[in-house]
DNA sequence: TAAACCAGAATTTTT
DNA sequence: TTCTGGTTTA
C-alpha cells in the first residue's frame, strides 16, 4: 500500500545520516516540509499527495534529529480515525529506528478529545467539576427543550433544532453568550443570544458540556487566564494540525493561544477538500494563513501518488469549476488508466444491484472484497446497497450511521452510569428514572420537578432523595438535603411529594436506591474488590434490564440484549486495558506549574473506578463505535464525508443525481454548491485504480418515488474519460436533461429489459433462504490476496459490451454461490463435533475491537452461538457469533 | 400509569 | 417508508 516511492531514492541528494533511510522516501517538497523545524509552516497538500506521511516523518525528524522531546509535540486531527492512523505510523517509524519508546510521549488527539482533557483539568474555572458529562447533540436537544419550557416558550421541535444550530454556530465562532450578544446584528440574533445564555446556565448547573463547549470552554479559560495558556503553549513547543481547512474560528483561536509563546505551528490542508463549512469551518483560515503568520513558509505538495491519470483528471474536471481556489495543480506519474464507468439504473434498487453484481463478479476474478468501497451522499442510501450486497453474499462493513452508542439500550445503561457519576445531569436522569418503568409517570415527575426548583434542593436527583426519604449524606460527598421552602408554594410542593401514592413512591425509592448503590460502588475503590464491569453487571441485574427488553419489544429483544452484553464486554475490556499509571503521570502541564491552574482537590479524591468510568464515558461520547474500521477484508460502505482521508482500489460513487448530490437544499446558496463540488472531488480522488459512478432515474425518498436528473458534477467530467456500461439504462450521461420538458418520456436502450427482468426477480435473492445470506453467514470465499490490485482483474474481465447472458436467467448467482457454499459446508462437515455442529472451530474471525483471531471453542449454533476465540494480544475471549465476522 | 394508537417529520454531512 | 413523540384509551 505504501511501497511505491522507491523511485525517488535515486533522484535525491543524500540527507542527514540518522534518519536517512526515512527521509529518502520523500520527494523534494515532502522532504522540505518534513525537515522544517521552527516557525509557522503551511503545507498545501493535494489529495493523495502524502500529507500524513509528511506529518509523521516530521515528527520523527523533530525527535531524532532536532532533539525535541516527544512530550513537546502535539498533533491535532479531526477524526479519531485520523488520529489513530497517525499514531500508528509515528509508532512504526520511530520503532524502525530504534526509538520505540518515544512514540507514546507524543500527544496525538482530535481537537475534541484534546480539549476535553484540558477542560477536565481546569473544570472548576468554568463552574464544572472534573466529572462533568459530555452531551451529544441528542442530549443537547433535550436540554434545549427543557430550557424552552422553563423560559415559557411554546413547544416546538423545529424551533428547538434551530436553536441548537444557532448555539452550535455561536460556539463554532468562539462566542460565549456575552460575545454572542455583542455580535448580534438584529433582534433575532439578540433573542438567540439570550436563549443561548439561559441554555448555557442550565448546562453548567447540570455539570455538563456539549461538543462545542469542549473547544469554547478551553479558549474561554485561556482568555481569562492567559498564564494557563502560556504554560500549555510552552509545553507543546511543536504543534501540527491535520485537515487545517476544516478548522472553525474557535479551533483557530485555540491554536493561536497554544502557539502564543512561539509560532511553531505547522498546518496541513487542502482548500479543495474543505467540506465542513456547515459546521462553521472557514476556508479563510487556510486562505489567509500568511496574514496571521507573516513569516509562514508555504510548501505545496502537488504530486499525487494514489490515483491513475484518468481519475485525477476527472477530479480536476469537477473541481476546476470552483472559483477562488489556492493555485495548485495535481499531477501523477501513473499515466492512463481505466476509464470511469458510468451506469444509469432505472431505480435505486437496480443501482444497488449493479454495484453488488460488479463487486461479486470482480471478486470472482480474484479481487478482494476489501478492495471496494461504496460512497453515498446520505446515510439513508446505505440500506438499498446493504440489501443487495447481502443477497450477493458480499461481506461489507458500514461506517458511520447509527452508532452503537446511539442505541437506546446502550444509552439507558450508560445513562445510569452517567447519572451515578454526575447526578446533576438532568437529561440522563429523566431517561432512567422510569426505565424500566417504575410507575413514575408525568404527574409524579412534575411533582419531583417542582421540588427540584426549591432552593436547597436544586436538582432532580436531590428531589428524588428527598422523596425517597434518603436524606442523609451519602456516597461521594453528597451533601444532606435541606430544603429551604420559600413560601407556601414550596411547602405545598414538598408536601405533595411526601404524600405521593404507593406505586410512584415505591418507584422513587427504587430508583433512588439504584442510583445511590451505583454511586456507593463507584465510590468504593478497586482495592476493595470493586470493578467497573462488576458495577455494570450489578446494574443490569438490579434493574432487570434484560427482562425489560423482552417486554418492551420482543421482536428486537434478542439484538438489544446482545448489544447490552457487548457493552458489558467493552467495559470489561476497557477496564483491563486501562493503565492507572496513566492517571498519575499524565503528560499535561497545568497543576503546580502555574499558580493560576487550580488544584482540584475537590470534595473527595476520585477513585480508580470512577476515573475509569469517566474515561470510558468520555470515549463513548467522543468516539464513534464504528470508528474502528477494519482494513482489507470487507467492502466498505460510507458517506462521502466519511471517506475523506481514505483510499480504495475501486470506488463506487452512487446516487450521482441533482438534488441528492449536489444536495442543494438551498439553491440560492452558491457557497453550498461549491462545497458540494468539493465533496464530489473528495469522493473521486479516493479511488486508486477504478471509479464507478452510478445514478438512478427514479429514487424512493420517504417512500415516495421521485424522478431524478443526473448530477451536474457528472456532466462536468470530460466525456473522454468516461465509458458507459452497456447494461446502463441510458447510454448518455444527460439522459433527460431538458429543463423545458420536465415530464419527458425516456427512451430505454436495448438490453435494459433483460436486465430489468433479472432485477425484478431479485436476481440473487428470491427463492433462497434469506437467512443463509445473512452477512455473518455468507460463504467465506476469500479469493485474491488482500490488497491485490483490481486493475488486473479488470484487465481479465470479459470484453465489455458482451452482456453476460446468464444475467437474465433466473438465478445465476444462487447457483454459483450455492456451489461455493456447498463446498464450504463439505469442508466444514469434515470436522464438526457435538458442540460445534457447523464446524467453526479453527476458523479465523475478525472482531471490531480485538482484530483477527482464531476460534477455539463453540457452544450452540446459529448467530447466537457462543464462540471462544483466541485473539493474539488479547488472549481468549468469549464472543457471540453475531459480533464477529467469520473470515474462513 | 401504561399500552396502544396516530400524526407528522425525516434525510446532508460529524466531533 | 420508518421512526419519533404525542394523544387517547383501558
Amino acid at each position: 500500500m505504501r511501497n511505491k516511492r522507491v523511485v525517488f531514492l535515486l533522484a535525491l541528494p543524500l540527507p542527514d545520516r540518522s534518519i536517512m533511510t526515512l527521509l529518502d522516501h520523500l520527494n523534494p517538497p515532502q522532504k522540505l516540509a518534513a525537515e522544517h523545524r521552527d516557525g509557522p509552516l503551511l503545507i498545501l497538500a493535494g489529495a493523495g499527495s502524502g500529507k500524513t506521511r509528511v506529518i509523521t516523518y516530521r515528527i520523527a525528524k523533530l525527535i531524532m534529529d532536532y532533539g525535541v522531546y516527544p512530550e513537546q509535540i502535539l498533533a491535532l486531527t479531526f477524526t479519531n480515525k485520523a488520529a489513530g492512523e497517525m499514531r500508528e505510523r509515528v509508532d512504526a517509524i520511530l520503532s524502525e529506528n530504534g526509538r520505540e519508546t518515544d512514540a507514546a510521549g507524543v500527544t496525538i488527539a482530535t481537537f475534541h478529545s484534546f480539549c476535553a482533557r484540558l477542560l477536565r483539568r481546569n473544570a472548576e474555572l468554568l463552574g464544572l467539576t472534573p466529572s462533568f458529562t459530555i452531551y451529544d447533540s441528542d442530549d443537547q436537544l433535550k436540554l434545549i427543550k427543557a430550557v424552552m419550557e422553563q423560559v415559557g416558550m411554546p413547544k416546538d421541535n423545529g424551533e428547538a433544532k434551530r436553536l441548537r444550530g444557532a448555539i452550535g454556530q455561536f460556539k463554532n465562532q468562539g462566542w460565549t453568550p456575552a460575545l454572542a450578544h455583542e455580535n448580534a446584528f438584529n433582534s433575532y440574533d439578540e433573542e438567540d443570544a439570550t436563549f443561548y445564555e439561559a441554555y448555557q446556565k442550565a448546562l453548567v448547573q447540570a455539570n455538563c458540556a456539549d461538543f462545542g463547549d469542549l473547544i469554547l470552554g478551553v479558549i474561554t479559560i485561556f482568555r481569562t487566564h492567559p498564564r494557563i495558556a502560556d504554560s500549555y503553549s510552552r509545553h507543546w513547543r511543536y504543534q501540527m494540525v491535520d485537515e487545517f481547512q476544516d478548522t472553525n474560528p474557535a479551533q483557530y483561536a485555540l491554536l493561536k493561544f497554544l502557539t502564543r509563546t512561539h509560532d511553531n505551528l505547522c498546518v496541513v490542508g487542502d482548500d479543495d477538500q474543505a467540506i465542513y463549512r456547515w459546521r462553521g469551518a472557514t476556508v479563510a483560515n487556510i486562505m489567509g494563513f500568511e496574514e496571521d503568520f507573516p513569516d509562514a513558509k508555504i510548501i505545496k505538495l502537488e504530486q499525487n501518488y494514489r490515483s491513475t491519470e484518468v481519475i485525477l483528471k476527472a477530479a480536476n474536471d469537477v473541481i476546476q469549476h470552483n472559483p477562488t481556489r489556492r493555485d495548485k495543480t495535481l499531477w501523477t506519474a501513473r499515466e492512463g488508466g481505466d476509464l470511469v464507468t458510468c451506469f444509469t439504473a432505472r431505480d435505486d434498487r437496480e443501482e444497488a444491484s449493479y454495484v453488488a453484481r460488479q463487486i461479486h463478479d470482480l471478486t470472482r476474478l480474484g479481487a478482494d472484497w476489501g478492495d471496494f468501497a461504496v460512497f453515498y451522499r446520505t446515510n439513508a442510501q446505505s440500506r438499498q446497497i446493504e440489501e443487495q450486497l447481502q443477497n450477493g453474499g458480499v461481506p461489507y462493513q458500514v461506517i458511520g450511521g447509527m452508532s452503537f452508542y446511539e442505541r437506546s439500550e446502550i444509552k439507558d445503561i450508560l445513562g445510569y452510569l452517567k447519572v451515578a457519576l454526575n447526578p446533576d445531569n438532568p437529561v440522563d436522569f429523566l431517561r432512567i428514572i422510569n426505565t424500566p418503568s417504575r410507575g413514575i409517570g408525568k404527574v409524579s415527575l412534575g411533582k419531583l420537578e417542582r421540588v427540584a426548583e426549591i432552593r436547597g434542593v436544586g436538582t432532580f436527583y436531590r428531589a428524588l432523595r428527598y422523596a425517597a426519604g434518603m436524606l442523609e449524606a451519602g456516597a461521594l460527598g453528597d451533601t444532606p438535603i435541606v430544603p429551604e421552602p420559600f413560601g407556601p408554594d414550596d411547602e405545598e410542593a414538598l408536601e405533595a411529594l411526601q404524600k405521593l401514592g404507593g406505586r410512584s413512591k415505591k418507584g422513587m425509592i427504587d430508583a433512588c436506591e439504584v442510583v445511590v448503590a451505583l454511586r456507593d460502588q463507584i465510590g468504593a475503590d478497586a482495592a476493595d474488590g470493586n470493578s467497573l464491569s462488576q458495577v455494570a453487571n450489578f446494574l443490569v441485574e438490579r434493574i432487570h434490564y434484560m427482562d425489560y427488553l423482552d417486554r418492551d419489544d420482543p421482536e428486537r429483544a434478542e439484538d438489544r440484549r446482545n448489544n447490552v452484553v457487548e457493552l458489558l464486554h467493552a467495559l470489561e475490556e476497557f477496564e483491563e486495558d486501562f493503565d492507572p499509571d496513566q492517571l498519575l503521570n499524565e503528560d499535561l502541564p497545568g497543576q503546580g506549574e502555574d499558580d493560576e491552574a487550580p488544584d482540584f482537590d475537590g470534595e473527595s479524591e476520585p477513585t480508580v473506578v470512577s476515573q475509569i468510568l469517566r474515561a470510558f464515558l468520555e470515549r463513548s461520547a467522543l468516539v464513534h463505535a464504528t470508528d474502528g474500521m477494519e482494513e482489507g477484508r470487507t467492502t466498505t460502505l460510507m458517506t462521502v464525508h466519511g471517506a475523506k482521508g481514505l483510499e480504495f482500489d475501486t470506488v463506487f460513487l452512487v446516487g450521482m443525481e441533482d438534488e441528492l448530490f449536489p444536495s442543494l437544499r438551498d439553491m440560492s446558496d452558491i457557497e453550498e454548491l461549491h462545497e458540494e463540488r468539493r465533496l464530489a472531488y473528495v469522493a473521486i480522488t479516493r479511488a486508486r485504480h477504478k471509479l464507478y459512478i452510478t445514478n438512478a432515474q427514479s429514487r424512493r425518498i420517504y417512500g415516495q418515488i421521485r424522478q431524478t436528473e443526473p448530477s451536474r458534477f457528472l456532466r462536468d467530467i470530460d466525456p473522454e474519460r468516461i465509458e458507459i456500461d452497456p447494461k446502463s439504462t441510458s447510454q448518455s450521461i444527460e439522459y433527460g436533461h431538458r429543463a423545458s420538458a420536465p415530464n419527458r418520456r425516456r427512451v430505454r436502450d436495448r438490453g435494459y429489459d433483460e436486465f430489468q427482468q433479472a432485477s425484478d426477480a431479485n436476481y440473487f435473492g428470491d427463492g433462497v433462504d434469506q437467512d443463509l445470506w445473512e452477512f455473518d453467514q455468507s460463504p467465506p470465499m476469500i479469493k485474491g490476496e488482500v490488497g491485490r490490485a483490481v486493475q488486473q482483474t479488470l484487465d481479465a474481465a470479459p470484453p465489455e459490451g458482451d452482456f453476460d447472458p446468464s444475467f437474465s436467467q433466473l438465478s445465476p448467482w444462487e447457483d454459483d454461490l450455492s456451489a461455493d457454499w456447498q463446498q464450504e459446508s463439505d469442508f466444514a462437515a469434515s470436522g464438526p463435533s457435538a458442540t460445534d455442529p457447523e464446524g467453526l472451530t479453527g476458523k479465523t474471525v475478525s472482531h471490531s475491537r480485538f482484530g483477527i483471531g482464531k476460534i477455539t471453542g463453540v457452544s450452540g449454533d446459529g448467530p447466537k452461538a457462543v464462540l471462544t476465540i483466541n485473539f493474539p494480544g488479547h488472549g481468549a475471549r468469549t464472543i457471540i457469533r453475531k459480533f464477529v465476522k467469520i473470515l474462513g
